[in-house]
DNA sequence: AATGCGAATGAGAATGGTTATCATTTGCGC
DNA sequence: GCGCAAATGATAACCATTCTCATTCGCATT
């Protein structure tokens, strides 16, 4: 119950960029998504959606809890399907790949951190920045 | 030899704006500081650097290696001096004040996560986003 | 101490990502 | 099919940050 399937259960009409972008998400092969990316994928597809609605149905996903914000190094917004696994990321410096890890350990050190410093965990964000030249860097800049 | 302590050191004339900016640092007891926030306390102590000023010079600092630039969930940056030691932090979702800590456990695994996606780990940043209601939130917004 | 020159600064314009405004269009219950 | 609230598109506005360019300053050299 964590990810609805579609736009009613999340209590957003089903309009037709709604639509689109949703299944931009669940179709692309890069699971990373920013704002402008999304834009210039439906705009070369022929699909005419306006930037401030792509924006403000990101926001609104984002609220309805289907998709994930991230802030990487770079100054936009970066989303992501929302599938109820919480997860980190590593961030390729070359070519803006992303890959995605669970570390049980991690995760275990952080909460014993925050409450003997005496907060309650919200969030948190792990990012690593790395280089994956030495493997087969898929889309080099 | 990490954090030179004079300006010159790091390649850098020692000019008005420059001189105030750092010893702001380094004499403010809130280590974590940004651009708007700097400019507003030179204003209130009649000190008067620009803006654009204020920005060329953090962004001169952290090319040195003087200041470490953090982006938390604000859209705004923020710096602090880098004394050499890293450390992740620990930001109150409530009053903005930062904690600091550092765990071998926690880098240990990231190292060995990033090698095991054959990836070498360039830099990372580890932002656990928390309540400090319970304690004494020293500045409540 | 006066000179000169490249680097630094200030004021404000410009930029990039994102949000707000408002007239027009659309989804959808009746 | 009607009607109205909600959603959209076009564009202006916003906010943090960077750029431009004329003026000023640090500092090495006389």
């Amino acid at each position: 119950m964590h990810q609805p399937k579609n736009l009613q259960s999340a209590g957003l009409k089903s309009t037709t960029p709604r639509l689109k972008i949703l299944s931009l998400f669940e179709n692309s092969k890069e699971r990373h998504l920013s704002a402008e990316g999304i834009y210039n994928i439906l705009h070369s597809s022929g699909e005419d959606v306006s930037l401030a609605t792509v924006y403000r149905v990101l926001t609104q996903f984002e609220q309805a809890g289907l998709l994930l914000r991230h802030h990487f190094e770079s100054e936009k917004s970066v989303f992501e399907l929302n599938l109820g696994k919480h997860h980190d990321h590593i961030v390729c410096l070359q070519c803006d790949h992303v890959e995605e890890f669970y570390d049980t350990a991690i995760e275990a050190r952080q909460k014993k951190i925050a409450a003997d410093h005496g907060f309650t965990i919200h969030e948190h964000s792990l990012y690593i920045y790395a280089d994956c030249t030495k493997r087969n860097c898929p889309n080099k800049r």
